[in-house]
RNA sequence: UGGGGCGUGGCCAAGUGGUUAAGGCACCGGGUUUUGAUCCCGGCACCGGAGGUUCGAAUCCUCCCGCCCCAGCCA
């Protein structure tokens, strides 16, 4: 892959031009998620961005924890992002980070506030602040408590602190401008009481740091120069600078804001992914429908597949909707060179294949991957008796052969690197169905063109009856049927698509895919790419469809 | 309505006064092919609108229209 003239971001412009003035000498980043909930696709871009970003200039990228919130976070989102940033390919730069970490180093700095009459602790409740606040065309007027001496404060937010204060009644808030024409700006808090257990801290705190009064200095700690977000924190990039300002940092990052990923037919929200998950819309967050980095990969998405497709996104300010088909392009470019070929019957018929010896079996010996020799070989038992898909014969003979391009009876067929056969008669069961095809194979036509006078109407896959593994495969549709199912008045609940899975038993695949490893990528020829699902106790073979072949025909 | 941001083909986008207005996805033709896949070739825009500046504008100015974000003690 050579990226040799994609275009250069708005982002590494302003890093050129800043290495260039030598405002930086190593370009720190980082990625820095709430563990409230799993990785998504929209976290792979922001991912690829700030990972990729530090690599392309010679620096580090941060992996840090926005823990400010216990009241939502969890351990096993911890441990899930950790595991999908690693699975996506990319490693952080030092140990791993925590704004809980830092939440001495804040406390203190909000003394300091506190002390420079920047900062006060205000006794309005949430409604009161609201009002206070003002609105789109109202300034905001001051709380009656913002200009209570410092010692006072300092003394309450200790006490905030220690637990003597009831949640709810006192914040500590920054001393900033309630007529500024930017909400972020009008006193915005800085601590709230939240008498709760954290993940990491215990039962130390009882007051937790707000985003904006954490994050700026959770990057200036860690010597992060180009902090880099998504558009819609544009809005509280002044406050971030504010106490950067107003602050005795460390060093002095700077945050840049680029278009978070959309993409249609799916949601990336993390509040909403989580309700489908809590509501058993499906069956978890690595369900293989859902959006999730986990998900995609149970789904058989391979890392470099999503590495691909969010490096050919655009760092921008626009914010669009990208076409689920761009994903999927870069799904099907990575597996087609990298899956191992197979054949799967997922809807079997039997073929008895008459002027075939009954005891006789050969084993053919067929390439991994058409045009990979590095992916070895593979040898596919054959015999008397095969399957085909059902949906590869008819018996109707006026089907043109340009339009049907499969076994019909009296003509013939090549199977998929083996013999060229004919389909003769068929033989049914007591209610009509087609239980087997009874045909014949033209010999010496492995690896040979046909002789004069027959021609295969198409190539089928195919599996040995006798030598073969049987499997349930499943079958992916999109979770949505609209293509904006957050958009419009009704839930986005209401737009799931009733048909996103189907289970398919009875599938046969070639013997030597019984004991493939989950993970694993392999086009099942003609039909799509699969991997094995997660192994269950029942050690049953499943696979999971990951995405199907193209199909422009009729 | 106050503030911030954005408008280039069906979608994502390069482009920063002089280009035949990149590229990818999708789509439409055609070729190769023991996967109706892959691969290969070809096709596919006057830049939200209206004025203006200029020899020359998608790129500069003015006005207008549209979309997104901000009124959590979420991030």
């Amino acid at each position: 892959m050579t990226d040799t003239d994609k275009p250069i971001n708005f982002i590494q412009h302003v890093i050129n031009a800043d290495l260039e003035a030598g405002h930086v000498t190593k370009v720190v980043t980082r990625f820095p998620p709430e563990p409230n909930g799993y990785l998504h696709i929209g976290h792979a871009k922001s991912i690829c961005v700030n990972f990729g970003l530090a690599a392309e200039n010679g620096g580090g990228c941060n992996l840090r924890f926005d823990d400010t919130n216990p009241e939502k976070e969890d351990e096993e989102y911890v441990n899930a992002i950790i595991e999908d940033v690693r699975w996506l390919g990319f490693e952080w730069q030092g140990d791993i980070c925590y704004a809980s970490n830092y939440f001495d180093q804040l406390y203190t700095w909000a003394q300091y506030l506190i002390s420079e009459g920047k900062a006060y602790i205000c006794e309005l409740n949430a409604e009161q602040m609201r009002e206070y606040r003002g609105t789109l065309t109202q300034v905001g007027k001051n709380s009656p408590y913002r200009d209570r001496p410092a010692s006072e404060s300092l003394d309450l937010l200790e006490q905030m602190k220690l637990g003597a204060i009831d949640e709810g009644t006192m914040t500590l808030r920054a001393k900033i401008d309630m007529e500024s024409p930017n909400f972020n700006m009008r006193d915005p808090v800085m601590y709230r009481i939240k008498k709760m257990a954290h993940q990491r801290t215990g039962d130390k705190w009882n007051i937790y740091p707000s985003y904006d009064f954490a994050h700026g200095q959770e990057d200036a700690i860690e010597g992060v120069t180009h902090s880099v977000c998504t558009l819609e924190f544009a809005a509280n990039r002044p406050l971030y600078e504010w106490f950067v300002a107003n602050l005795p940092l460390p060093s002095t990052p700077r945050q840049y804001e680029f278009g978070r990923l959309n993409l249609n037919y799916t949601i990336t929200s993390k509040r909403k992914l989580k309700q489908l998950v809590d509501e058993k819309h499906v069956a978890g967050w690595d369900d293989p429908r859902m959006p999730t980095i986990s998900g995609l990969r149970r789904r058989g998405v391979s890392a470099s597949a999503i590495r691909e497709f969010c490096d050919s996104l655009a760092v921008a300010k626009t914010d669009g909707v990208v076409d689920m088909a761009q994903f999927e392009h870069f799904i099907r470019d990575d597996l087609n060179n990298n899956a191992r070929r197979a054949m799967c019957v997922m809807n079997p018929v039997l073929v008895t294949l008459a002027n075939y010896e009954a005891d006789k079996s050969e084993s053919f010996t067929v390439p991994g991957h058409p045009n990979r020799d590095d992916m070895g070989e593979r040898s596919l038992a054959f015999g008397r008796q095969i399957f085909i898909d059902r949906n590869d014969f008819s018996e109707d003979t006026t089907l043109s052969r340009k339009k049907f391009k499969r076994l019909v009876i009296g003509d013939y067929v090549r199977l998929r690197s083996a013999y060229i056969i004919r389909a003769d008669e068929v033989i049914r069961d007591g209610a009509g169905e087609i239980i087997e095809i009874v045909g014949a194979i033209v010999p010496d036509t492995v690896g040979k063109d046909a002789p004069e006078g027959i021609k295969a109407r198409g190539v089928i896959h195919w599996v040995s009856a006798l030598e073969s593994a049987d499997c349930t495969v499943k079958i992916y549709d999109r979770l949505f049927n609209k293509a904006a199912p957050d958009a419009g008045d009704e839930s986005f609940l209401e737009h799931i698509n009733p048909e996103s899975l189907t289970v398919i038993s009875g599938c046969k695949v070639e013997a030597g895919l019984a004991n493939a490893t989950a993970g694993d990528h392999y086009q099942f020829e003609r039909e799509g790419y699969f991997t094995r699902d997660i192994v269950t106790d029942s050690g049953e073979l499943v696979f999971n469809c990951t995405i199907g072949l193209r199909d422009n025909w009729k």
